[in-house]
DNA sequence: GTGCAGGTCTGCAACGATGTAGCTGTACGT
DNA sequence: ACGTACAGCTACATCGTTGCAGACCTGCAC
């Protein structure tokens, strides 16, 4: 049996409360008293049982976090920075793959993961605004991404349009004119297809060049959706000079299959991405890309979170942080 | 405040403890009482607070993941996959990031990370067997990887050796003779590098080629590792006519600095890899590498983890398991 | 009719911590 | 000298569940 307070209270000669205070730094205790506990803690190698804690003071000091897939490079390194900055706050995170579905991200939002934390980080994919606020309960949430862009809601973010725009000017300053975009959805503005897609074409109303919808092709975020994405804009004899994934991951599928069929990077086509996720550096051509300020969305999201849960946060409202974007210029546009 | 077994009981007409009993399936129930108690449930919407039942059971249906880093690819999708089977036996995983320094995998193993999971997956990087036997304590804990290969753990792990071997024949088979390895830490064989080096020089000596320790080169198992390893050789003016990079990052970070530097692939210099992460398949050219059985390896250890801590699995012998591998030869070294 | 087995259910204690209330003793103002 | 304030500590109840022991009933054997 491990050691408890009891144990310890004995040791030291004083009451079980008196550790309990001790431990949680309560004002009024003598430093003789005080000095007392922490030795028999040492001696007895005593350490804080979390689950009676967790029972008694209703608190877990664990995050959760919902995403779809942690496979996803991007999920994948968002979810490392978001432990460590958790971690800085003496507050473990607890991930829930969702794969995306209705059902999954409604059982992470009420279901028994929510009592395992104490605030979630959300990723919501596949549920609308009004469901979650149906079924978020009284705990804090935070948004991540943009799917979600509900004033009741607080929510981290990255500047979609403005980053999609900027990445598109770069192309278009280097004299690229037929710029085919490859991720697009639907034509739904408060998503991140739909946002990164107004900033494409609000850079081409500013730059004067007229929107082709023919240039714009609907593909899952994945290698293989930009790859054949691509191909089949090749195979439809559609022309292009450029092209934008609305992530690496299909920016970089894209680049695969221009390759493979024999066209020259960037000279034939420039290609850029979204996310600057790491491989981005490493690809052959480097690839052009965007990086939305990952690290500052993942100390945002955190800080935000647990101020919420300790309430040091207190406005009643949603709050909004979106994260600064920088471009990266690399071999693949130049 | 949320609904209690009490409330339930009360609703029901019958005493706390069957509603307990519905809950943990006890056999002596009468149909209609149970139903009474499911019905009460459903009216009420009861659930059950998971915190309580772990203070009382002394369990908490989580599993320990203790990992370098999850924004490596290879950790991330292991992760990704150890959750999906974990979820399927009714168990979460909390993942702890240790950076492959000592005194985090030691407070992973020791700490209070420990209580709050009932079994851990280890990945040590850093602390040896001996520390390890010493701190692990009670609960049980399965070995990932080969860093320790001690008949006191249980363990498991790929077929370093014999993968690497095979995926060196084929290089041999395809003609190269002078394959360069990047990567290798120490003589030491227990651990990854070390077994990769020792498949690599038995295919040799199968081969009858003769081993040469200029084409040896320490690097970082990482993407800039491998450029930069691979650079130093051109550098030196070494000769080589094929690379085999001890995981996929270094194998992908040697190709860019190849193509880099103008080199033809697989014209000069035919590139092989090992773990088939996803961007294998996508990188330009696409990678030849061996997959080890990622998916086998989270099943069985998941499998292993659990039968110890449900006392299914009993024997007092570390048990090691080895998962089969499969070469994936691509268009890098055809 | 009594004894026994065992199905069905109940009550109490316990897991290990924290919250609340209250009990002392000293310092201080008047 | 006495009341008040508050530092410093203790005792007890409590969080919501499960383990243990036993009560009660029914059916069957003797």
């Amino acid at each position: 049996m491990a050691v408890t307070m009891n144990d310890v209270a004995r040791a030291a000669g004083v009451s079980l409360k008196t550790v309990s205070n001790v431990l949680n730094d309560y004002e009024f205790i003598r430093p003789v008293t005080k000095q007392k506990v922490l030795d028999a803690i040492a001696e007895l190698g005593y350490e804080a049982n979390l689950t009676a804690r967790s029972l008694r003071s209703g608190k877990t000091r664990m995050l959760g976090l919902v995403l779809s897939d942690l496979s996803i490079p991007y999920y994948a390194e968002l979810a490392s920075r978001l432990m460590t900055f958790a971690s800085a706050r003496g507050y473990r995170v607890l991930v829930e793959q969702s794969g995306a579905e209705p059902g999954h991200e409604l059982s992470a939002l009420q279901g028994p993961f929510r009592q395992l934390t104490d605030g979630l980080l959300f990723t919501p994919l596949a549920l609308d605004a009004g469901t979650i606020a149906a079924h978020q309960g009284t705990k804090p949430v935070v948004m991540l991404g943009e799917h979600i862009a509900d004033p009741r809601f607080d929510l981290v973010t990255m500047k979609n349009a403005e980053a999609a725009a900027a990445i598109t000017a770069h192309l278009l300053a280097s004299g690229r004119r037929r710029i085919a975009v490859l991720g697009a959805a639907s034509e739904d503005t408060t998503d991140s297809p739909g946002l990164r897609l107004n900033g494409y074409r609000e850079a081409l109303k500013t730059a004067g060049v007229e929107f082709d919808p023919a240039l714009v092709v609907q593909c899952d975020w994945r290698r293989d959706g930009g790859a054949s994405a691509v191909g089949s804009l090749l195979d439809d004899g559609t022309e292009f000079d450029a092209v934008f994934g609305l992530n690496d991951a299909i920016a970089l599928g894209a680049m695969h299959e221009l390759l493979i069929r024999g066209h020259k990077l960037p000279g034939d086509v420039a290609v850029a991405g979204f996310d600057d996720i790491d491989e981005a550096r490493f690809a052959s051509p480097s690839l052009t890309t965007v990086s939305p300020g990952m690290e500052e969305i993942a100390e945002r999201s955190v800080k935000l979170l647990i101020d919420r849960i300790e309430g040091a946060e207190a406005s009643s409202e949603g709050l909004h942080v979106e994260a600064g974007f920088e471009l990266k210029v690399r071999e693949s546009a130049p």
